[in-house]
DNA sequence: CGTGAGCCATACGCGACAGTATGGAACTCG
DNA sequence: CGAGTTCCATACTGTCGCGTATGGCTCACG
């Protein structure tokens, strides 16, 4: 069965629905999937119903983009950001990450996207905040600017390398148990005593 | 200037010309922009000419990067192999992937496209062996099996995650100074004694 | 009940790109 | 020198996706 015609028999749609359809077939498919007509069909309407919603195709994507970098910030950041102890923040932090992939889903689909205009100054902006999340963490728990900044460039570069691989190459096939044990030995390396 | 015709006035072209020119393409605007009318400009002719060398766009690709991985394999892997001392041949594999950035250009851009049905077969088999040799020089360094293969994994996750982070994203910014460092960093970090 | 606003279907135009058909220029070699 | 091969230009068709135009259905509300 080819055919993911999620039809959904809903009355009216929304201007939300729309950019909640974007996402989820951003995070399934790409952004090159995410067409007016592709979503029509996933919408169970025609193009007519979009460009009632939405002047442009680039107007759905801009609105799902800023959605999702909302949604991202206070799910993922602000949940961490408290925790006093800058090696038990980092630690969560990782752990958090591992788990709840479906926001990394769509962080990594984004990522195979950076040459579309509207993308790139998001993750542009994603990126910034989450490094500076590591490297504020970093230096709390005792590096100086320049180790800090390197240790979060590293960890950054495992996290969004890591979803490259797993996501998009399916490289590993990492079963539960050996996928734990990776992201303990991370932890261990990256955050030293 | 956003024009980057390069009229190479040659005489005739043969299919390694095009396979060249859609390698040369790829590296500096991704696979999206590897057309045939794109690359027929560049080359200074029209589809008249390319589809006498190939029968179908597709043809191409595939034979680029067929050109790709076997000048990669031998070219990155074969001189890095001979090393004795495996402690000394990872500490090279690093310093060699921070220079000569020309090939991984291609690598990054590719890892951009792995929707593509042709290129993601392509890069599980370079990403795989790429993987083994690390596994290998881990394995060599005395690490049993789960660690090399974890140690491996987060070292190769660190490239390709770099990758994306610096040549797509351009988030750093790092000048020569500052790179050299961070080179040392990871590999002190992911080479421990 | 009917009228207007909100939501959607249908049909069309347009540009980009793959691929085809065909003729012509240039080079080679007997 | 002439005939065949090689390489390329021109002109065409077909498809896909964006965007527009226009009309119809449905529900709220007076």
């Amino acid at each position: 069965m080819v055919s993911v015609t999620k039809l959904e028999p809903k009355g009216r749609l929304s201007s939300a629905d729309w950019e909640q359809a974007a996402l989820d077939t951003l995070a399934e498919s790409g952004l090159g999937v995410v067409t007016v007509e592709s979503l029509a069909r996933r919408l169970g309407v025609t193009k007519g119903s979009f460009y009632w919603h939405f002047p442009t195709r680039e107007a759905l994507i801009k609105a799902a983009l800023e959605r999702w970098e909302r949604r991202d910030e206070d799910e993922i950041m602000a949940q961490v950001e408290p925790i006093a102890d800058p090696r038990a923040r980092l630690r969560e932090l990782f752990l958090r990450v591992s788990r709840e992939m479906q926001s990394h889903v769509i962080y990594a689909a984004l990522m195979q996207s950076l040459d579309h205009p509207l993308v790139k100054p998001v993750m542009t902006r994603v990126s910034q905040r989450r490094l500076d999340v590591l490297t504020l963490a970093y230096r709390q728990a005792g590096f100086d600017r320049r180790a800090a900044a390197h240790r979060a460039r590293l960890a950054y570069s495992a996290y969004t390398g890591f979803l490259q691989l797993s996501l998009q190459l399916g490289l590993p096939r990492l079963n539960h148990e050996e996928f734990e044990a990776y992201v303990e030995h991370v932890i261990t390396t990256l955050i030293p005593t």
